[in-house]
DNA sequence: GTGTTTTACTGATAAATGTCATTTGTCTAC
DNA sequence: GTAGACAAATGACATTTATCAGTAAAACAC
């Protein structure tokens, strides 16, 4: 399954700037460090899966992570995609449910994972860090209830148009300014599964979207060009 | 705006049990109950609009409410419904972000309000309270997750069929049992509205579930008869 | 109760999107 | 580097759902 390991030491652990777990102090990142084990997912691999029990948390250090659910006739719906210093699989712990979606690598990816029981103490006993998360979740909620309405209200061409601009700013590395081309390497399934469509109606509004020269691709990449009249398409005021 | 005021003591207030405040002890009950004022709403009248800043939480006393947000068409998509013993209000105050959402009465109801200022500081002091939502909100976003792939995935006939069992439960009055008519009072736009889709859309569809006799409806009342059809039109396993 | 406004309902039509089948191109593992 | 597998692209078609227009009925305010 986890085909290697690596080591970091969260004290220089260079994604700790990115993360939640930069509120903790001295003291509990030092159990963190001493309890959590870090691993490799190739591209592909699942790191949870919908309907398990949480055991722990996972620290993204390098790659990406796509969080989906799985529907009735098999198709995936994806909620979010995360990034290096994100957290993933906390929530379902703290409210004591079973997994409610699946997390997979869509990349070859560097995590830390971080016991249940550690975890849960240190929730306990920093008031910083619950409140951190508190926060990060009251915020995640207000996006989710954009998505729904951004679901039910516009078009697929609508959609694309945003979540490409989506895309571009998750794929963009942190070197690169705000304009320089980002390189979107996403199978167009996984696209269609974000954006709540079928697999071909991507394909053909893509092709679209490049006759109007709003996005170049190469092979499975696809470029940004046009942001501002992505965001017009998109109805993003 | 706020047609008439109204009083309870939070000590004796029925609706505690259901809410999330009764993990508060009793000093800080106390403080609630000093700094809180209640108010009625009119049916159709807003507590607050999406883009405004927040200024304390509300807690339901009797009646509903509806939380939505308006897309750039106009049209409202609601969110959630909540009922008497919830909190609503407090996300966007944590995140410190204005309203992503406008919350409206969906029937004339009593609401108490806390201040913000109280309301923080009772967050920051009490663990048992802040873990409480924390727990409470990530649950919903499990809730979340699972409505976007809904939507994202399920035919109109389907979302209707969870939709009218949703709502079957929300409209039961405490004393019902769990097989007891319950009558659904929406308009069929907001019927709609929690869809996603046109309203049109929901009454042919509302017609075709009378004729098969799993709903019956008197004005604009609906009343579900056959839940068990229903979970299987609405393909829930 | 009565009048007025709002909502529910119906039909016809158009537009958007999904589905299926097939070809072409690209990625990946050996 | 090449074979085999997998993904992208395209066309034809079916289906769902939205939109518009108009009538009937219900809810609401006085």
């Amino acid at each position: 399954m986890k085909s290697s390991k690596f080591y970091v030491e969260c004290s220089n652990c260079k994604v700790s700037a990115n993360s939640d777990l930069n509120s903790l102090c001295g003291n509990h990142i030092e159990i963190v460090n001493e309890s959590k084990s870090c691993s490799e997912y190739k591209k592909g691999q699942v790191l949870f899966h919908e309907g398990t029990r949480p055991l722990g948390v996972f620290c993204i250090n390098s790659g990406k992570i796509k969080v989906y659910k799985t529907g009735v006739d098999g198709k995936d719906q994806i909620i979010t995609i995360n990034k290096p210093g994100d957290l993933i699989g906390y929530r379902a712990m703290i409210s004591s449910e079973m997994y409610p979606v699946t997390a997979g690598a869509l990349e070859d990816t560097k995590v830390c994972f971080i016991p249940k029981s550690d975890f849960l103490s240190i929730l306990h006993e920093s008031p910083e860090f619950s409140s951190r998360l508190l926060q990060e979740v009251c915020k995640e909620l207000g996006i989710m209830a954009n998505s729904i309405t951004s679901i039910a209200q516009k078009s697929v061409r609508e959609r694309l148009a945003v979540t490409l601009l989506f895309l571009n700013d998750t794929y963009r590395v942190e070197s690169d300014d705000d304009n320089s081309p980002v390189e979107i390497n996403l199978t167009r399934e996984d696209l269609a599964n974000i954006v709540g469509t079928a697999t071909e109606t991507v394909i053909r509004l893509l092709h679209d979207f490049k006759e109007e020269n709003l996005i170049e691709t190469k092979g499975r990449k696809i470029r940004v060009l046009e942001k501002q009249k992505l965001v017009k398409i998109g109805n993003l005021y």
